[in-house]
DNA sequence: AATGAATGAGTGTTCATTCAT
DNA sequence: CATGAATGAACACTCATTCAT
C-alpha cells in the first residue's frame, strides 16, 4: 500500500475509523462504510485488497508522526515533571484526537484472533516506551524522580486511565454531568490530563 | 431470564465467555459456541432468546456478587491505606478471575451499537464508585488522604491500568520476559498490583 | 457425507448434474442451482457443506452400482467378443443414462486445477479397468483375442469415441441428420455402439 | 477482428490458451490472463471486445492452417493405409502441439451455454470430415478398406481417443508409469498414435 | 492508442433465527 | 422440553466491463 492516498481513500479510511471505532472491527461491514463514505461496494476492496488490509491501512494513516513528535520532546529543555506532563498531554491530546483507531489499535488487534501484518505495530509501542524511558531517567538522573518504579507500567497507567474513561463514556457523561460533547472533551483536556497528570507525578516522586 | 440456570445453560456460558474474550462478540458466531459447548445451535436461541441476551445473561451471571463483597470491605476496620490496597486487591483478582466477561463488559458494552437492556449494568458501576467513595472519605476524615482528588477518576486509573496491561498482553509478556501464562498472571498478582496500590497510594496521599 | 440422501438432496443432485453438464462447474452458480432447484441459496451449502463438495457427492452418488454390474458381467458365461461388446452396449447405455455427471468426471475433474477429495475415483477406473483386462485376457486365453494389445488403451477408444460423438452433438445431428432428441439417441444406442464394438473387435481380433 | 495481430495480443492469446487450458473458461478470469501476460487489465476487452471475443479470436488464430496440411496430403501419392496412418500422426501431432485450444474447442464450445459466432468452426470440422472422406474412399476405390464403414464415425475414434487419454492424464501417468513430462509426451506420440492407427486400420480391413 | 479508475452485478459462504415436530 | 431442518439476509470479495483521459 502506497504511502500517498487518494481523497476518495482518505475518506474511506475515515469513515473506516468513526465506524469501526463506534461498532468494532467485526461489527462494521463494508457495505456500512461504502454505504456512509457514499462509495461503491467494490472500491474498498479494490483500494486496499480487503477488508483487513484497509485496517491495517488506517493505523499505518493514522499512528505516522507520533515518534517525531516524542523526539523532538524529548530534547527540549524542561523539568523532568514538566516534560512528563507534557508527555501526557501529548499522548491524551493525540489518541483523543484519533480515538477511534486507537480504541482499534488496542482493543482489536491486541486479541488474539487477529494477526495483523504490522510488525511495525509492535515497534512502535517499543519506541514509544523507549522515549518514555528517557525521559524519566534523566528525571531519575536528576534526583526528581524515584528510582524504584517499574518504568514499563507508566503507560498502561497513562493510556489505561484515559481508555477506560473514554470507554465508559456515557457513565462519565452521566456522574459528572457533562451534557454536551464539548464540555466532555473539555473535561478530557483539563481534568482528565491533569488527574493522570497528578497521578504519575505521585508516583514518580512520592517516597513511600 | 432467570437467575436459576441449568447445567447446560450455565455449560453455554462458560463457552460464551471464553469465545467472547478471544473474539470479541461480533467475531464469535452461535455456530462456534454450539461447537466448543458441543450442544445444538438452536439451544442458544432457545435459552436466551437471541445472541445479544445471551450476553445480558452472561453478564449478570458472571457479575453478581462484587457488591457484597465491596459491603464487607466498608466494614471491615482498616487504615485507609490497607483498605484500598485491600479494594484494589480485591477488584484486580476479581476481574483476573472473569478477564474474559469484563473484556466484554468494558469494551463491547461500551461502544454506541450495543444497546444491551442492563440498566442494572450502570447500577452496579455507581454502587461500585459509591463504595470507593465511602472509604476514600473515611480516609479523608482521618486527615491520611488529600480531600482535593476526584474519586470517579480513581476507577479509571485502577482498571484502566489492568485492562491496558492486560489488552496488550502480547507486548508486556515480551518487554518483560514473561514467557508462560502462570508467570504472566503472577505479575498480575504481585508486580502489577503493587503498582497500581504504589500509584493510588501516591495520588491519594501525596501533596503537591 | 451420508450416503442415504433426502429427497431434497436428491433434487438437488439432480439439479446440479443437469448445469453442471450444460454449463459446467465453474459456468453454474449455486444460485442458478437454488433457482432451478426451487430451494434456498443456502441449502447447497447446508446440505452438502460447499459448492465443491456437492460435486463429490453428485459424483459418488451416480456412479454407484457401475462395478456390480461389471462383476456380474465378467461372470457370465459368453463368448469373449460376445463379452466385449456386451460390455460396450452396458458403459455406453450406463454413462448415456448419466452423461451429465460423466461429462463432469471426465473433462471437469481431469482439470489440473480441480483437486477433489476423490482418491475413491481414480479407485473406480482402475476397478473398471481390472475388469475390462479380465475379460480380454480371458478372450486372449480362448485363443480368440491377440495378444499384442494395451488394455489400457482400450478404454480411452470406447469412451473417447462416445465423448467425443457426444460433445459434437450439434455437428453430428447436423451431418447425421438426426432431427429428434429421441433419433438422435437412438443413433448411439444402435449405430455408434455398433461402430465401437465393431472398432473394438477388430483391433482385438485382426492380426496385422 | 483483424487477422492480423500484433504482439501483444498474441502474447494475450498464448496466456489465454495455457490458462484456458488449464483452469477452464469460466474458471479462468481475465485478471488472471492480464496478470500473467503483465498486460492491464483493459487491454483484453480494449483488443478483443470481451472475453467471449478474446476466445473466438483465439479459436480463429490457432486453428489456421489445418485444411492446407490436409490438403496436402490427399495429394500425395501413398497407399491407402500409409495414407491414414500419416493423417492420424498429423491429427494427434497437431492437436498435441495445441492442446490448450483442442481441448477448449471441443469441450468448452460443446456445451449448449456458450452460443460463440463461429460458423466457421462447423465449416472446419465438415472441410476435416470431407478430407477423410476423400481418403476413405480412395482405399475402398482401391479395394483395402471395407465399404460398410461409418465414416463420420471415424474421427471420434481417432479424437476421442487422443482426448480421453489426455483428459486422464493423471491417471494414465500413473497406470502407464509415466513420470516426467517427456516421457508422456513420447508415449502419446508413439504408443497411443500406434494404438489409434492400429484401431483404425483394422476397423477399415477387417472383415467382420 | 492505451490505461488507471471505477462500478454494478454476481460469487460462494455464513449468519442468527424460526419452526414443526 | 428440546432439536434438526430450514431460511432470508447479510457477509467479504471477485467478476467482466466501461469510461474519461
Amino acid at each position: 500500500m502506497k504511502n500517498d492516498l487518494n481523497d476518495k481513500q482518505i475518506q474511506i479510511l475515515e469513515v473506516a475509523e468513526k465506524l469501526f471505532a463506534e461498532k468494532g472491527f467485526d461489527g462494521t461491514s463494508i457495505r456500512d462504510i461504502s454505504k456512509v463514505a457514499k462509495i461503491n461496494i467494490a472500491m474498498v476492496s479494490y483500494y486496499f485488497g480487503s477488508k483487513e488490509k484497509l485496517l491495517e491501512s488506517l493505523v499505518l494513516f493514522k499512528t505516522s508522526g507520533l515518534k517525531e513528535q516524542l523526539i523532538n520532546l524529548i530534547e527540549e529543555n524542561l523539568e523532568p515533571v514538566a516534560k512528563i506532563n507534557k508527555l501526557i498531554t501529548l499522548y491524551i491530546n493525540r489518541i483523543n484526537c484519533n480515538r477511534g483507531i486507537y480504541r482499534i489499535l488496542h482493543f482489536e488487534l491486541a486479541s488474539k484472533k487477529r494477526v495483523l501484518e504490522l510488525p511495525s505495530f509492535s515497534e512502535i509501542k517499543k519506541s514509544n516506551l523507549k522515549s518514555l524511558e528517557l525521559i524519566i531517567k534523566e528525571g531519575q538522573a536528576k534526583g526528581v524522580f524515584r528510582k524504584d518504579v517499574i518504568i514499563p507500567l507508566i503507560t498502561p497507567t497513562i493510556l489505561g486511565t484515559y481508555f477506560h474513561f473514554q470507554m465508559n463514556k456515557p457513565f462519565f457523561e452521566d456522574i459528572l454531568n457533562l451534557k454536551t460533547e464539548e464540555s466532555y472533551n473539555t473535561y478530557i483536556r483539563t481534568d482528565l490530563t491533569k488527574h493522570i497528570q497528578q497521578t504519575i507525578k505521585a508516583l514518580l516522586v512520592y517516597e513511600n
